[in-house]
DNA sequence: GTCTATATCGGGATAGAC
DNA sequence: GTCTATCCCGATATAGAC
């Protein structure tokens, strides 16, 4: 009934084949859009190949769906850390950090979920009004509670987290437009700091929450 | 030299023709993406065959190209009318407005600057370095004299306007997880009115410009 | 599991008649 | 200007040897 060490070594690798498949994925897709992207590109980046991917993904479209079913977990983690027994300018702060290192470290993560949604996001749908609205109905209460008890200015809490949602992607899905602008992106360490921070200090600013 | 009323009108018919093609190039790019669009479905839906579509495009690449630079000036436009002799507040206010309403009767060429520059706006990228840089320049200068002169809160004007562009820009190329979430959508004069007001209350609240 | 060879097909583009 | 017919290529996918 034990595995062999040599069937154990080949799952090992399989899987850590199909793991760099799926990352090698994420980077093309991202940049070429699912119908921009070819198989062969992508195995060519993991040193394999076409057919040898199809070995492990039989079709284009059921990669395109792994790489992006992998990465939803981690997607909608981020919100469910809100808080409601924490300081609100605290858990704000430390959310809008996350999303913003989010922004910095999967670029290519963001810039797919928004080509996805752009495009009607046809495979996302039941996620976006399934788990999706419940997580953000869940934290729109914790926000509604902040109002009642006047600890943040009161504006309507969906509109609030699109807005926080918003500004922190766009460092990603934009960084062109940023960086065509200001000459700068994520990747420098100050660059960084500075946009975190004025994106904290708009948002607290916008809930009377200004810590100066 | 007098031209005939015949080709006149056959002239004219033809500009029709080439705007009735790129209006429903701009519907299938911003849907499927330059690669997942075919050209046929661009023809299917102007009632003209395939072939035809090339007689006026030579190339699809070239229609593509020709969509997105009929947009570009009204794209850029509305950011001008920020000036710097009119009330911070109200001119906000009314660049916002007028934000949300491109989203809402342009969505279609929000989602397809949003795709091109996701993408790496290989074709974009000279339009962003050039004029939109220069723009933006211009006005975070009328900005820094707002913030100078201490009529709006001291935030860092490039990250200001990036919110903005994020935050009202979000409801065209986001909308359907604003849908999913939500229910509604800027179709609905209601949901359009809500979002208009909050997103203004939101970005002058954070200017600490309250006008409550 | 990985390769070579090949089947197959959608779709962009051209030729030429009308 | 518009059509029919056709060429042609890139890219997905399969067959079968190793």
């Amino acid at each position: 009934m034990t595995v062999p060490a040599n069937v154990r070594r080949r799952r090992r690798d399989g899987e850590a084949r199909r793991t760099a498949i799926l990352d090698a994925g994420l980077e093309v897709f991202s940049t070429y859009g699912l119908h921009g992207a070819s198989i062969d590109t992508i195995a060519d980046r993991v040193g394999i190949s076409k057919t040898n991917l199809l070995y492990y993904f039989p079709t284009k479209e059921n990669l395109y769906v792994s790489v992006l079913q992998r990465l939803l977990d981690v997607w909608l983690d981020p919100l469910g850390g809100l808080d409601e027994t924490s300081d609100p300018a605290e858990a704000l702060k430390a959310y809008i950090r996350t999303k913003m290192t989010f922004s910095r470290d999967m670029p290519q993560a963001s810039r797919l979920f928004c080509l996805e949604i752009v495009q009607g996001a046809a495979l996302l749908r039941p996620e976006l009004e399934g788990p999706l609205r419940d997580l953000v109905e869940a934290k729109c209460i914790v926000l509604k509670k902040w109002i009642g008890e006047q600890r943040i200015a009161p504006h309507d809490p969906y509109h609030l987290i699109f807005s926080i949602w918003a500004m922190t992607q766009h460092y990603a899905d934009f960084s062109i437009q940023v960086q065509a602008i200001t000459g700068s992106s994520l990747a420098e360490p100050d660059f960084f700091e500075n946009a975190v921070v004025n994106t904290q200090r708009m948002i607290l600013g916008m809930l009377g929450l200004e810590t100066a």
